[in-house]
DNA sequence: TTTGAAAATGACAACCATTTTCATTTCTGC
DNA sequence: GCAGAAATGAAAATGGTTGTCATTTTCAAA
């Protein structure tokens, strides 16, 4: 593991949740631990190929990372080669709560659980 | 429903499946019914805030489109008497598709319960 | 029919996240 | 030390998307 990606790593656990890559060239600066921005974009390649970080997109399109495994999440599952790929499941968290409440249920859970093909089969 | 919503729209039911906005900028212009790409930005936007058409991303979180589909319902149970409730699940729907395009994956379906103890038991 | 204000349109420029380029620096094994 | 390879980062390029603004269209009132 590069030096940068040490960094970029750090710089996400100090973070906690999501950050993008511009907000974690920022983070990096205040801390004396600059590193340009063009090796901030590569560390974060490398880590998501690793499968060190989550890559995410906003509503706008612009990729967030977290590290994986920090959250609770559902799967996204092939259904020809069985690949299978965490997916961040907070919108599923809230309808499963508000849907639940809203009938007057409590001790409320779900399941919930995404297939297709992936772009290798 | 201004005129060039109305050709976005048509453009897209010819389209079938998912169009990106410079996708269907093109396929107008192949049929003699040009407008500018500004405007088809614009009647897409007016078109997912009428919610008549899905805003997702693609992998590399360029912004696809497609026809609203018929929603599907889901199921919140008690765990003690089975009483089922169904319920509303366009958030599912789009949470799944979203999710699924956004790992390269096709033919996405997906699954999702609620379970809980209702009112009566 | 004429008029005028408001909305729609589209060519072009601006924006911004991301990638590419390339010259320079740092690491590596010898 | 020393070449060669890999990493770095500043600057430029890329490309999807949005903003600007002058022009055109719509449409209701006169």
């Amino acid at each position: 593991m590069s030096k940068s990606e040490t960094k970029v790593l750090h710089a996400l656990e100090r973070v906690g949740g999501f950050a993008s890559a511009q907000e974690l060239h920022l983070v990096l600066k205040r801390n004396q631990e600059a590193i340009g921005l063009t090796t901030v974009y590569r560390a974060l390649q490398s880590l998501v190929a690793d499968k060190s970080v989550d890559l995410l997109r906003r509503e706008d399109g612009e990729a967030i990372y977290r590290l994986c495994g920090d959250a609770h999440h559902h799967h996204l599952v092939c259904k020809n080669c069985g690949k299978t790929v965490e997916i961040e499941g907070g919108v599923i968290e809230k309808w499963a709560q508000k849907s639940g409440e809203e009938h007057g249920f409590r001790e409320i859970g779900h399941t919930a659980e995404i297939f297709g093909i992936c772009s290798d089969c």
